[in-house]
DNA sequence: CACCGTTACGGTATCCGTAAGGATT
DNA sequence: AATCCTTACGGATACCGTAACGGTG
């Protein structure tokens, strides 16, 4: 058995099943992955794909668990290679951060800036999304970690930080009846028009429950991935916005006046998610540690090792001895 | 990266850190070994292993890492072959059960004759031994799964299934005076000399709380790992056993009686252990179903998912399309 | 007919074992 | 002096790309 294969057989699995494309991408000759995946096959007994004639058309049965496991295998080569980089060429590389626009617009400036600084040869990337989205691409490696609230869906094979609470702030234009009201309510809001984030964004059920409770049916007349958006919105009179506290400051959005809504709404929490059996750059840690300064390497090693890794195997060893 | 360069790795750290004898076990030659180690620590561009002169005599930081990474991709590819022995040759193969002398003695052998019926070819090894060693043999992968009380030390890498659960009974000869006592209790118990399970076993803190709570302390005259020497001792008169309850069977055990515990002391768990990530064999789902109907695969599965396995990597996967 | 996967073939690079050479304990 | 790792060398193997072939839609 060759990684080659291993790579083979995903490449194909990734385009569709499709030998010819599979073996472009893998800057190889389409025969030569014709063979492989072939010898693959022999070797482990089973078709790993269903042939029509001359036609790959689906995945066996074998096949599935065959490439979730070829899978977790080329993820472990490049986690060793990461392993090589790391202890080389310490403080260059890349840090991929799946996250929503709130956190990227209003939370991550601050600590990519000093991030940047302590490492400037690091290229970061944000890929930003709905939460969901951000962990998915955290699960399929896409990223190396996710900062947003919960997702919708518990994810698989991703472990998740507990990073801080995420309050929430009503924010009206100036002038606005809510500004004269002494104590401000779940009632009080519910007399307006609302503008908040879509419902592809977590956090969301905690908004609908604080009506819900007080037997209430919010008017949200418009929605938005966008904090910036929603402001707009609501610098235009549409309605009232209610958005994450930390999207709002004082000093730029001049045209809006932000209330408190921590108490109305219960917090979301902020987590940082990380691929389970994943191996983390030393500045990965060092910029998880800055956003959250609870997550030390300690912390975060921890958490994982309870998650996901798995120790070497005397037996799977041993069964290999012969070659 | 070869695979063999990843296996000759692990076989020289198994060895102590010794090439000649790892390239022994792995039936090559010792000049081989040597310079595949070299090549993958140059193609990673880190030392593995640290060398005084031209002996190797410890291991690296990220040799450490490197390590666990390799370990977990041999396992992987045992993994892999275990998917295609799984569904060429059914109902062939091996199942190694760790677990102790108790579950090996007086659960198992019931299990084991309806599985062993079913799957005739399938050789069955148990690895005997205390809970501890019981867990940390099915982490290195030398045991499929495990069936044990509860470890001292939670095992990562390993998903624990709880099974039932497992209580305890008084043996003690015949004519006893406990067995006039109407209502057995700790104190009852107390005022005689005890014997029962040794420390490395499970469940034992259990057993010392039910008499510090009364203000007592047991009188252990005697410990031991296995059942069947407890039952010799207490049948000599030297004391009161405590034992599993399915450790008693009246028709076999006609020196003794048996008074049940159950109340007394609280009940430790039955777990069954599996290594995270491992591809588990069809009929190894099965007997996990015969010893506890609950365990369907689809539960087995599912608290494996939630705990260990991880999908394919686009990342992983596009990063080596270069050949 | 265009697309796609398999088979056949030959050159090349890689791999591995043998033999000899320094270091360390 | 014995053990252990490294270097050097040569032969066999296996790998891979080109070219031609056979199905499929």
């Amino acid at each position: 058995m060759k990684l080659q294969q291993l790579r083979y057989v995903c490449e194909v699995a990734r385009h569709n099943l499709n030998l010819s494309t599979a073996a472009e991408a893998l800057f190889t000759s389409q025969p030569g992955v014709s063979r492989e995946v072939r010898n693959l096959e022999e070797e482990l007994g089973v078709d790993i794909f269903v042939r029509h004639g001359k036609r790959v058309v689906s995945v066996t049965e074998p096949g599935q668990a065959i490439l979730e496991i070829a899978g977790r295998v080329l993820g472990d080569i490049e986690n060793l290679k990461q392993v090589g980089q790391d202890f080389t060429q310490r403080d260059k590389g890349e840090l991929t951060i799946a996250t929503t626009h709130t956190y990227a617009r209003y939370v991550l400036p601050q600590v990519l800036q000093r991030f940047s600084q302590q490492y400037p040869a690091v290229r970061v990337s944000l890929r930003q999304g709905s939460p969901d989205q951000s962990w998915d691409v955290v699960k399929s490696g896409e990223a190396d970690i996710a900062v947003s609230t919960e997702p919708t869906k518990a994810p698989d094979h991703v472990v998740m930080l507990p990073c801080c609470g995420c309050e929430r702030a009503v924010l009206v234009p100036h002038g606005h009846p809510l500004l004269k009201v002494k104590k401000l309510t779940v009632e009080a809001i519910a007399a307006y028009p609302i503008i908040t984030y879509d419902s592809t964004f977590g956090g969301q059920s905690k908004f609908y429950r604080a009506f819900a409770e007080k037997g209430l049916e919010p008017n949200v007349v418009l929605t938005a991935i966008d904090s910036d958006v929603i402001k707009t919105y609501v610098e235009l009179g549409m309605g009232v916005g209610i958005v994450a506290k930390v999207a709002y400051d004082r000093k730029r959005d001049t045209g809006l006046r932000s209330l408190d809504a921590s108490k109305l709404f219960a917090a979301s929490t902020t987590y940082i998610g990380i691929r389970a059996n994943n191996y983390l750059r030393g500045y990965t840690y060092d910029f998880i540690e800055m956003f959250a300064p609870h997550l030390t390497r300690a912390a975060v090693d921890d958490a994982m090792r309870t998650n996901g890794h798995r120790a070497p195997s005397r037996r799977a060893v041993a069964a290999q001895s012969g070659r």
